[in-house]
DNA sequence: TATATGTTTCAAGTAAACTTGAAATGTATT
DNA sequence: AATACATTTCAAGTTTACTTGAAACATATA
């Protein structure tokens, strides 16, 4: 995870739609979501979903896999993973307050 | 942290210069650096720089204080736990792919 | 082959983010 | 009080992000 692409994430992040898009993504687990049913749910358009689908697949967050007609989208968790070590690490040198203030169990 | 707070936090992370500013202000630890040489360490001027750590404050990544002339500002590391925790927990409900993708060691 | 369904792409418009340079504000110095 | 310095604010312009609706594309079914 280069500066270039924690900037694609961050600004894939930066956005309501976006966001309800991956919580829906979330809840859904390994099973994913079709374009249509995301559509749906986050009341937007077809082509809007499609647009917010783009940025979320461009830095990598989501999955997409067609299944005859249908699209499934699915939350890609390890770039979460990565995007936190981003901040954690390369930007924030690992400061100890940063990483004590994640509030997170042993293990993380 | 709410969802608009986090909303505020990814729109000041996806941004380069102001990406530049926090690896700046990590550097600097608890002296900080004045906006004038925040300004001329990322080469923006005066009115981009101030520009950029508005957002950076208003996002709470970062904190001011004025000493004398000069206005200092600081990085306020609390809030890059407070964005993890929100990306691992409220977002990705703790998906245990997540967590450990981070790559952290013991006691994050 | 024709038609229907699910999704994306495109072009045009609107809104938001960013840049630029000048003016304003606040503080120190003479 | 006048001047200089550090920073912010403002207005105007530019660029980028987002929305809208129509058209195109891909796949399935009659």
């Amino acid at each position: 995870m280069n500066e270039r692409d924690a900037l694609s994430v961050f600004a894939a992040l930066s956005n309501e739609s976006r966001l309800s898009v991956l919580r829906l993504l979330v809840r859904a687990g390994p099973q994913g979501v079709t374009a249509g049913d995301i559509a749906r749910q986050i009341n937007a358009s077809p082509s809007q979903a499609s647009f917010h689908l783009a940025a979320l697949s461009d830095s990598g967050l989501v999955l997409s896999e067609r299944v005859s007609r249908q699209i499934i989208y699915r939350m890609r968790f390890e770039r979460i993973g990565e995007i936190v070590r981003f901040l954690l690490e390369d930007c924030c040198e690992g400061d100890p307050v940063a990483r004590s203030c994640c509030g997170l169990k042993s293990g993380c």
